[in-house]
DNA sequence: ACAAAAGTGTTGCTACTACACCCATGA
DNA sequence: TCATGGGTGTAGTAGCAACACTTTTGT
């Protein structure tokens, strides 16, 4: 049995929707190695860390100035030679996030802070692609039987806001009648005395997610279109 | 930031079906801390580990002599003063094997190793208790949409082999006719051409579980009952 | 009046639930 | 012939997929 210790990285897969698109936020790295790569923020745990949780948090904090954010733990990646200084875990987060309501400010230890669109991502440091398509994944699976989608949208939201998430993160298009029937019925959207800002056309309806007649569903939901 | 390391284990929380409740492989321990308490098997990721799941693999057969299994990871936890020793991360492996075909033999770090029913466990070392809820948690929705069940009976089982699994798991009891309608619609279910052994009454037939079918499935299939 | 997106219903089909009895075998 | 689990069918229902047009608003 070896009792030598290793290092422990936590980093985060911050993801957004930006017009229809899925994005990631990304640092650019000021110190080797991979110097200049785009990479996910993160960095090691802290003695002041009492929770894996609230490292991940801490470091996003410093790294982006992104706080205050919806964090679950995906999965830790502990490949040999992932990290060229020596063996490393990393315990990867997703977070799921409003873009809009960002201020991004990069950490001292980071030359840029920046949004990426998934589908056309920058050479990533480590195995950071790795981590961003597993993320991917597990927002794919969720988005079928939780509430997730509704951390991407703001509290106040269209009919079409909501579709627009389930779009970008399935990846297809969905029927919006069905659409729109199905999330009716579960109960879960709670309709507001509210339309949308203005625009040259129709003004649409406002909605609020409803966190309490979620957990009255019966069983797991299924969000499936 | 910190540049400090610390100690990572891999820990499998091993589950098999006997006689239709579902049991849990566990150490006793030899050495402090929490020495002769009952335990996960596992340990400290050893320099030779290519990867997080051959360190899993290698520390369950080193500690039980249970080899050549289906594994999977599960989750990391590393909150603070859950090892005495000093801030550990343990890497979580859910383990899905067929008890009978067994041979357990204790490693020599360890006075012992068994099988416990998870309804009916010891006191635990570490959070070692938390880690096992957590296994069952995600075997409970694993068995409905992927053939994790057939990994908990032989090659050739008969139905009620696989309901009685179902029913393990999820800890309640189904219907029988529904049950085998549903299973045998799926297409992943091989009728054999034998039956069980002779019993006081009716023999049942044999299936065998065909991958094959099983990804040529659309979607992801859902075997919720 | 036009451009743009909001909003709406029906039909056919599939798949689920609920439910109880006869069958085959060995002792 | 009995005890034991093996094996089967139906009817009602609910929920899903597929599908195209009318409405509302601002310009």
């Amino acid at each position: 049995m070896s009792t030598e210790t290793v290092r422990v990285t936590v980093d985060t897969v911050a993801l957004a929707i930006e017009q229809g698109a899925l994005e990631v936020l990304l640092i650019k790295r000021k110190f080797d190695p991979f110097k200049s790569s785009w990479a996910l923020p993160g960095g090691f745990i802290a003695d002041t860390d009492k929770t894996l949780d609230e490292a991940a948090a801490r470091e996003l904090l410093e790294e982006t100035n992104v706080g205050d954010v919806y964090l679950e733990q995906l999965y830790s990646f502990g490949e040999k030679g992932r990290d060229p200084r020596g063996r490393t875990v990393t315990v990867a987060y997703l977070a799921l996030l409003r873009q809009e309501e960002l201020e991004l400010k990069a950490s001292s230890d980071a030359s840029g802070v920046a949004w990426w669109p998934v589908n056309q991502l920058p050479e990533l440091a480590f195995d950071h692609a790795d981590i961003i398509s597993y993320a991917r994944k597990r927002l794919r699976y969720k988005i079928e039987y939780s509430p997730a989608a509704f951390m991407l949208i703001p509290e106040k939201f269209t009919l079409r806001d909501l579709q627009m998430v389930y779009e970008a993160v399935l990846g297809r298009s969905v029927d919006n009648r069905n659409f729109r029937k199905k999330f009716l019925n579960t109960g879960v959207l709670q309709e507001l005395d509210e339309t949308s800002q203005e625009t040259s056309f129709r003004p649409a309806r406002l909605y609020n997610f409803s966190e309490g007649e979620f957990e009255r569903l019966p069983d797991r939901p299924v969000f499936l279109f």
